[in-house]
Parts: structure tokens; sequence; C-alpha cells
RNA sequence: GCCGGAGUGGCGAAAUUGGUAUACGCACCAGACUCAAAAUCUGGCGUUCGCAAGGACAUGUCGGUUCGAGUCCGACCUCCGGCACCA
């Protein structure tokens, strides 16, 4: 230990050593209670940026408290390493992607390492490695045995600027995830992965997270899936046997229905209108719609409702009234049945569609008066006094002009009419949802190959699994057609097939990267697994993963597909629970101010607001840049970076170092063995710092095991401040006085070390313990004895406004502290001359006398 | 429009079940050290009235419940995020 902090040398003696002794790698065959602890895996762009520094500075906290507390701790890192900036370094550069790629990860490795996260790098993977898409090749196939990968043609989400298609979770809001461009529709033969088949799982088993996922996110995916309870309706077509089968949630509005209306794309309407002299009329309305959608400019302005009659009816088989066919723009194919009955009594939009078609108003649900004496029924069923509904009534109520069931509230209606529709074989209740299954092609040279063939003589044909990896080629010719370039390589696409070994070809897309994504943490458990893609048991071991640590930015993306992934394997027996993550947090934007202007956005190259790791570290140390990280604010909040900030953090660790250096030899020169005063022989100024200390140790046990760092840091300045008015020289000190010192510094070094584990293990070292931390140390006990305060200071107020504070013992009488209230002068002040009506005595507490 | 979340000093923020509002840090001010500056150390730091002791007012706004409200209830305002005709 030099008499000075100086960072730099400290950091590198302990990253290398810690090397040495591969000091964070988890061994499966551990006695003790293990802990995984994960932050989302980077992309390896090439260089870090403080997003990360902020996510695995909150996870290796969380590490180093789990690992001094004695648990085994598993805490990996790889590599999102497929995707399109490699490609795009390709397309424009003519780099190599797998060589682009590898150089990447090999610089952002030199940077976590520099930062001294604490991973275990011999479980380090990524996912452009042949030895790892296998697996996502190997999923691939088990899905497509089961039904849950097919094919179809379908119209997808293109995005034009990275000219490829994208999920629905990756549009969402009809722009690109990556670019913001906005998309466009697109019909292209393409493999989806069934993830509607574990709609009603991904909502229901959510309860088994609730309370350790954020709120914004669960609620996120609850909208995504978007699951919607209501019932089935077939209007028989008139003078025809077809059917027209609608969705809907309000089936208890049915007689309110004076039409039905189409989507455009509505695959029924060629039929209807086969002898329609309408035929023309409504294909030509449907192809404007279709290209109206196709061209808008913002995809999520809503269009002014249009519509056209087909002059086709329909019967209402509950009633059995005649109702026109309508085609609208405003009904869309990818939601229910693509058909609806239009209700405009009771629904805005099919209201705002009846005014402007003229299509008849009829009110069939009439509002529940809660209060009689308030109630004032013009306002609230929607009709004036000419019977006219200036709006929809969209709430429940009760049946009016609904035959039988007039007079029935609509929850109870909605059930008997839907058993109702069942029993007559017209209907019944039915539960859809909005989530789409999940469009997973690619047409992208730098992802994992679709392992699927195409043969003249047995059509589509899965790689057989001992044919796998299907190895991607070195290389292709990126100049860029819509098609993936892996079109261009023939070696790659003419291949045998596997059923009758004659000719055949290969599919030449490959697969959305967040597929690598979905699954790898269980790699993590066994990483170097040839025959499968993790072993059973290893990954029992570890997962589910205790703590997940990311941005919200994937939470219907990532996260909705890693738990559609884990209950897939659960269901081919390889995992044996529904969720694959226990806790997860998502932290909040790292942001730095926009030069000449207040606003704080996050930090990026375009702006010139990025701040690069390596040079702070250069100029800070990892430690103190870690440290102000996890200070500045709680985890789930926006960090604004403050260079002053930093230096706050620098400080404190100087000042740590600094009473370490004072004391070290006064400390490493005391009685030998398990040597300890009596609890009578600590002075008052000792007995002061052994209670800060021991109270410090209870908070952070408690604020780090619920990630409350800010909080925990604020208490770690506390402590050394309290230490500080323990103002004793080190040569001065007696015995009992060092005791003292020695157990609240090696409580602060050791919980400092979460926050800065470079500056912990030096001075852990100082004081004494050779080999540092990992050695010697654990997570300090907090003695409650100890912890516990000798006097009180209690508040007294009067008419609940302070007015003076007394004295008294922890085990302080109620009887005792209302008069040694009453007896205080400033309180006797305010209550001299007045009644005393009743005081109030909360132990421990507080007093409060209330006086007239 | 609908659905979430949040409003506390100059700034980031803290505050078990309703019980001392503003911990901790940043910035700022003063002092010590220095020829001087930086660094460091000490002290101060919600607003306001007062020489002081002390008082009054303060957690987005208004109202309520309570001995007592940042915390609970009602209405509203503002900001942030999500969704986008989902029948």
């Amino acid at each position: 230990m030099d008499e000075k902090y100086f960072p730099e040398a400290i950091e590198k003696k302990w990253q290398r050593r810690w090397n040495e002794i591969r000091a964070f790698e988890a061994k499966s065959d551990d006695p003790r209670p293990k802990f995984y602890c994960l932050e989302m895996l980077p992309y390896p762009s090439g260089f870090l940026h403080m997003g990360h520094v902020r996510n695995y500075s909150l996870g290796d906290a969380l590490s180093w408290f789990k690992r001094l507390q004695g648990f085994n701790v598993l805490h990996p890192i790889g590599w999102d390493s497929f995707g399109q900036p490699a490609e795009q370094a390709a397309i424009k550069r003519g780099v190599n992607p797998r060589e682009w790629t590898e150089q990447n990860i090999a610089h952002m490795r030199g940077q976590l390492q520099r930062l001294g996260i604490s991973y275990d790098w011999s479980r380090e993977i990524a996912a452009h490695r042949p030895d790892y898409y296998k697996w996502d090749q190997w999923f691939f196939l088990r899905m497509y045995e089961r039904g849950l990968a097919y094919k179809k043609m379908s119209p997808v989400n293109w995005c034009p600027k990275e000219q490829t298609v994208l999920s629905n979770e990756q549009s969402s809001g009809g722009v690109c995830w990556r670019c913001g461009t906005a998309v466009e529709k697109r019909d292209l033969e393409q493999w989806f992965l069934r993830i509607t088949e574990y709609a009603e799982q991904l909502v229901e088993q959510m309860k088994e997270i609730e309370a350790d996922w954020p709120e914004k996110v669960l609620k996120r995916q609850r909208d995504w899936v978007g699951r919607s309870v209501g019932a089935y309706v077939d209007f028989a077509v008139k003078e025809s046997d077809r059917k027209i089968r609608i969705f809907t949630t309000r089936i208890d509005t049915i007689y309110g229905a004076t039409a039905i209306v189409l989507a455009a794309e509505h695959p029924l309407l060629g039929e209807l209108l086969q002898e329609s002299p309408m035929k023309k009329d409504v294909e030509a309305f449907a192809r404007k719609v279709a290209a109206e959608r196709a061209s808008r400019k913002d995809p999520t302005e809503e269009e002014d409702k249009k519509g056209i009659n087909t002059g086709v009816l329909a019967i209402n088989p509950f009633s059995g009234e005649s109702l026109p066919i309508w085609v609208a723009n405003y009904v869309l194919m990818d939601y229910g049945t693509g058909a609806v009955m239009s209700v405009p009594a009771h629904d805005e939009r099919d209201f705002e569609f009846a005014q402007k078609y003229s299509l008849p108003i009829r009110q069939v649900i009439a509002p529940v008066s809660h209060n009689q004496a308030a109630a004032e029924p013009q306002s609230t069923t929607g009709s004036d006094q000419s019977g006219v509904m200036p709006h929809a009534f969209t709430e429940y109520g009760v049946l009016i002009n609904s035959d039988q069931w007039g007079g029935k509230t609509s929850e109870v209606a909605m059930s008997e009419m839907a058993d109702h529709a069942e029993g007559k074989g017209f209907g019944g209740g039915a539960v859809t949802y909005r989530i789409r299954d999940w469009g997973v092609s690619r047409q992208r040279f730098w992802g994992a190959p679709v392992p699927i063939i195409y043969c003249e003589s047995c059509g589509t044909v899965p790689e057989a699994y001992e044919n796998l990896p299907v190895l991607l080629p070195d290389t292709a010719d990126f100049s860029g057609t819509g098609q993936s370039p892996l079109t261009t390589v023939p070696e790659f696409v003419n291949t045998t097939c596997p059923q009758c070994k004659g000719a055949a070809r290969r599919d030449t897309d490959t697969m959305d990267t967040f597929v690598d994504s979905s699954w790898y943490f269980f790699r993590y458990t066994d990483p170097r697994n040839e025959l499968e893609p993790f072993d059973i048991a290893q990954a029992a071991e570890w997962t589910p993963v205790d703590q997940y640590i990311g941005g919200d930015s994937h939470a219907v993306m990532h996260l909705i597909y890693t738990r559609f992934w884990t209950k897939f394997m659960r269901d081919i027996g390889l995992v044996s629970f529904n969720e694959p993550v226990k806790k997860l947090l998502t932290q909040g934007m790292v942001t730095n101010r926009v030069e000449g202007t207040e606003e704080w956005k996050a930090m990026s190259k375009s702006l010139g607001n990025g701040v690069d790791p390596d040079d702070m570290i250069a100029a800070f140390g990892a430690d103190a840049a870690r440290l102000f990280i996890l200070f500045a604010a709680p985890a789930e909040n926006e960090l604004r970076w403050s260079e002053a900030g930093v230096e706050g953090a620098i400080r404190f660790l100087r000042r740590v170092y600094t009473a370490v250096w004072q004391w070290r030899e006064r400390l490493t020169n005391m009685p030998a063995g398990s040597w300890a005063p009596a609890a009578e022989e600590f002075g008052s100024g000792a007995r002061a710092l052994r209670r800060k200390t021991h109270q410090t140790i209870a908070k952070l046990t408690s604020d780090l095991e619920h990630l409350h760092l800010n909080t925990s840091v604020a208490a770690l300045m506390e402590l050394f401040n309290a230490l500080s008015d323990f103002d004793i020289a080190p040569v001065e000190a007696s015995d009992v006085d060092a005791f003292a010192v020695r157990e609240t510094l090696e409580a602060l070094v050791v919980m400092l070390a979460p926050f800065a584990p470079h500056a912990s293990e030096e001075m852990w070292e100082s004081l004494g313990h050779e080999g540092g931390l990992l050695n010697s140390a654990k997570w300090p006990l907090a003695d409650a004895e100890l912890a516990r305060n000798e006097e009180l200071e209690i508040p007294v107020q009067v008419n609940g406004k302070l007015r003076s504070r007394v004295i008294a013992a922890p085990d302080v009488s109620v009887e005792e502290l209302r008069a040694a209230a009453l007896a205080d002068d400033k309180v006797r002040a305010f209550t001299e001359g007045h009644d005393i009506v009743k005081v109030i005595v909360v132990p421990q507490r507080l007093v409060n006398i209330v006086v007239r």
C-alpha cells in the first residue's frame, strides 16, 4: 500500500491477481447455496458505453455482496454477436463480419476487465460461433417437429432502410426498433414461431413473477399479449349457406347491432360479392384501403373512417333481423375474425361510422343509477330529450329492447347470451389475443442459417440433427438486393436432401438474433457441451436466474421471447419451471447534458455527449466511476452524468484509503488471537462508533438485498464520517479504542467491496489480511445489542408542531415519557395557560400534546 | 384519446407501519493552510421575519380524514413513459 491512493496501480494489481487465481469462476460441485446474477448480454459494437458500465456495475455489486455472504455465485458474460452492424460494416467497408465481430469482442473484453467486473470468463459465449448457433438450429428443428415453427406467405413488417423483415415486437409503434424508420408491409414467405400457442401462459404465469418484476414491464407484456374475453357469433348470410363469424367483447349489445362490418382483406368478401351488382365498387374500395394503408407516412395516425355497403344482408341470430354487410377501413383483418357487428349506440367507433353513413343507432343498454337522488338519466343514458344519442354509451348497464334479456345486467347477459349461442350452435364464449406469431426469417447473412432444405421430390425437409450446425459460409456478396446474401453462395445453397439424398437447396434466410438471446443464459450453465444445448442437471442447479438486470427497452422483445422459449424448453423436458427469471431490475438510462443546451439526453455519438469509459477509467479509476454511478441515483432512475460527482466519489475513496494508511500499523499491532475487550471497557466515543458500525451493517445488508445501492453508499459515507468524529490519533489510541476502530474499518472496507472492489482489496490486505478479501473476508454480521441506541431523543409536539426534544432511555415507559414531555421548559411555554386536552405518546418515538 | 409512473432545497436525492421533512453527495459561501493558486481541512447552507433567543411558512395545486399527512382519500395541474381504430 502506498501512502497516496493511485487507482491505476491498485486496479491493475488486483485485476492481475484475480485473473491468476481465476477468482470468479463458479464451480458446480459446491455445497454452498447458489446465486445466479445475470446482466443482459451486450452486442459487440466495439466499445462499451455508459449504459453498459451502469448495467455491469449493478450486477457486480450484487455478485460481490452475495459472494461475501457465502453464496456460490454464477456471474457470466457473453456476446450477442449476430446482427446488423457487422453486416453493415461488410456492406459499407468490405470487411469480413466474423473478423470485425471478433476484434470488437476482444476490445470490449479488455474494457470489461479494466472495469474489473467479476465475471466467470471461463463460461464466455458468443452467438456467432458454430458451437453456439448449432443449438439455435437444434431448437428450431425441435419446434418444427412439434409444429411450432411453420412457414407461410404473409404480409410482414419491412424496414426499407435496413432492407429486412422485422417481427411485430421489433416494429412496435409502426417504426423499426433499431433505426426508427417507418416500416412497410410486404408479402414474403417467412418462418414463424408459434408464440401464440403460449399466449395464455404468458399472461397467466405472470403471477409467479408479479412481485419481483417491475410493474411497467409486466404491464407492457400484458398489453402486448392483449388477452380479451368475449364471444364468437356466427351471422348467416341471407340467401346463402355462408356464415360470417364475428368476435365481440359485448355480446350483451347484440340487439343494438345495425350492420356487420368486414375488413377490406376479409377472405369471404370475394364469395359474397359473386352475384352482387356492387362487386366492382367494393373491390375497388378494398384496393384503395389497402393502398392507403401501405402508403401512409405516419403509421400511428388514425385514418378517417370509410366504408361501403356491399348490398348483401346477414341475419342476427338473436333477433332474426336482417343487417347490411359493409366493408370498412376501421376493421382490422389481423385481430379477432376480421369482422365485427356494428353497435353504434354502445361503441364509439361504430357510432362515428354510423353517423357518417346514417346507419340506425339503437340503444339497448340503459345505465344503472347507483345514486337515485343524483341520477340524471338524460345526461348518462347518452340520449337527449328527442331520443338522439349525442355519443355512444360504452359502459355496462341494464339491457333494454333485447327480448328475454331485457332487465338483466350486462354482466349476467354476457354470460347467458354466450351460453345461448353455444347451445344453439351459432357461437359461444371465446378468448382472443392480440399477440401474433413471431416471424424469425431475416434476409441477412450474419445470423444462424435456418436449418431447412427444399427438395424437389420431398418438399420442405428439416436438416438432419447429425448435420448440424448448418455452417455459415466465410463470406458472401453483400451488394444488397433485399434478398439474403446467402443466395449468392452456391456452395451454401446447393446441398443434398437428407431424406432422398437427391439435389436440394437450402433456405437462405437466417434467424432473428432474438432467437440467440432467448436461451443464452441456460448455455452459461454448461457452455462447452457438444452433445446438447446444455446438461439438464447443470441447468437445474443454476437456473432460474435469481436476479436479471438490464434496460427496459426489451420489455416486449427479449423479455417476452425468453419467457416463451423457457416454456417450450419445459415442454420438451429441458427445464422444470415456467419462468426463467425470478427477479428483474430495469435500470434507467445514463444521460449527459447536450452541449449548448439545458437538455439531458442518452449519451450518443451523434449528439456529441458521450463519455468514453476508457477515458473515465484513466481519469478517475474504475472504482470511483463505479461508485459514483451506483451512488448518484436509484438504479431504476435516469442517471445524470456529472464529472464533479465522480470527483466526489474519488474524494471519498481517498479519505477512506488515507484513514486505513494512518491506522494500518496500529491495527496490525494489537493483542493476538481472538482478543476482545469486555463491553464495559469501551468509552462513550468508542461505543458510539461501534453502534454506528453495527447499524450500518444492518442497513447495508438489507439495502443491498433490494439493490438500493445509492442509500448503501450514503450509509457507508455516514459511517466514515462517524469514524472521523471519533477523533483519536493512532499512536495515542488504547487497545480498546483501536479495537473499535479496527472493527469499523474492517466492516467499512468489506462493505465497500461491491462498489469499489479494487480499493477494498488493497485496503483489506493492508489491514493484515494477506491475499485480499477473497481469501479471508466475510460479510460482517450486525450485532443488534451493539446497534441499539443508549438514549433516545424524543420529539415533543404541541398541537402537532415540533416544540422541543427530550432525552430518554430506550426502555422508557409511556408514563415517564409523558411526564418528561410535560415538564419540559420549552413545552411549558406553549402549554401554560391552556387546557391540556390529550397527550399522545408513541412509545420510543414521539409525544404530542393537544391543548386548547 | 386510453393505460401506467412520477412531482421534495440551486442540483442528484433521503425519509420502516401516517410520527423530528430535506440524510448522503454535488454546487455555492466563509475560515484555516499558502507569497499565491490548486488540493486538503474546518464551519455554514429550504424560504422568510428577527441583533438574538426564537417565530412563521414550506414536499405540484385545492380540499378532506387524523392528535399528527411527503406518506392515506377526493378533485385538478404538470412532466415522463407505453399503446394506437384490438371490436
